[in-house]
DNA sequence: ATCGGTCAAGGGGCA
DNA sequence: TGCCCCTTGACCGAT
């Protein structure tokens, strides 16, 4: 079991993602950005490492505009050197890495545009994992997309839409269910159908679920993950006390978490913990596992 | 110096 | 149909 946070460390000394709009893009900036960028990624991996921390996110704006038309330069080429030095670090001491594209990222478009550039972006993200030649326990998780007034038929446009999806995108995938729209449940038409692992989400199931027993939940979701998957993921947040349904605490709550670590049973899986003080609380949590 | 609106990209809920 | 919310944090620019 490893235990992670994501994107962003607020105790390295080091500031990855620096806001970038599309007002001031230039090549020049581009490529000072990533470079800063993978610069703090290293320092973070570092501090990870140190702490035991194995488990990270990394930010899906490491190459900013990557799939956006503005961006003609090659990326790839360029920093193809240092990619793979980072990943032959992660795979060294066994980094558990994942990756989460912002939610505009929509399989299930009604509007084939939007699906279109959403395939443009998970390309990015495969392309970012592959260049660090990271196998395919290292996963790119979305949501399931849009409702559409219609469930049943957004159901299955994912699984149509799913099928077309270049290889390099399918092995990586991974379903999280959401605290809104699409819950475990709906989560595991799609991998009955596709094979997609499934994230369980701790937070959103408590939001939105049809009954399952958190254990069982759990049990269920990681049933999804094959064997070159890896161990299943698990993104853990608790509620904010007295804030509306679904906000993330600001720091991990360790009865409620050892609570949930009680549920498990024999289950072997990595957390993700989405707490807002992010490296804060995963170093509580690590003390406890 | 401070503060708040804003940022590539969407969808849902509600009036 | 139009507006605000989700959710993020840094930063731009107005004051």
């Amino acid at each position: 079991m490893k235990i992670g946070y994501p994107c962003i460390n607020r105790t390295v000394q080091c500031l990855g993602n620096k806001t970038f709009r599309l007002k001031s893009y230039s090549e020049e900036k581009l490529k000072e950005t990533i470079q800063n960028n993978l610069n703090c990624l290293d320092k973070i991996l570092e501090f990870n490492l140190s702490h035991g921390l194995m488990f990270f996110r990394m930010a899906s704006d490491m190459v900013p505009f990557a799939s956006h038309p503005v961006c003609e330069f090659s990326w790839q080429t360029e920093f193809q050197e240092k990619f793979r030095r980072i990943g032959a670090v992660i795979k060294a001491h066994g980094f558990r890495i994942s990756m989460h594209p912002d939610q505009f990222v929509l399989i299930n478009a009604k509007d084939i545009n939007i699906f279109q550039r959403s395939v443009k972006e998970l390309i990015y993200h495969a392309q970012l994992l592959d260049l660090m030649e990271l196998d395919q326990t290292a996963k790119i998780q979305i949501h399931v997309g849009g409702v559409y007034n219609d469930k049943p038929n957004s159901i299955k446009r994912f699984i149509k839409r799913y099928h077309t999806l270049d290889d390099s995108i399918k092995k990586r995938l991974a379903l999280e269910n959401d605290h809104r729209s699409y819950s475990l449940a709906d989560c595991m038409i799609i991998h009955r159908e596709t094979g997609v692992p499934i994230i369980f989400d701790t937070l959103h199931h408590q939001v939105l679920n049809n009954g399952e027993l958190m254990g069982d939940a759990l049990k269920t979701a990681a049933q999804t993950w094959g064997e070159k998957d890896g161990l299943p993921m698990v993104d853990y947040s608790s509620q904010k006390p007295d804030a509306k349904k679904g906000n993330h605490a600001l720091s991990i709550d360790l009865d409620d978490f050892s609570h949930f670590l009680s549920l498990k049973g024999e289950l072997d899986f990595d957390i993700m913990l989405e707490i807002k003080d992010k490296e804060a609380s995963a170093l509580k949590a690590a003390q406890l596992i």
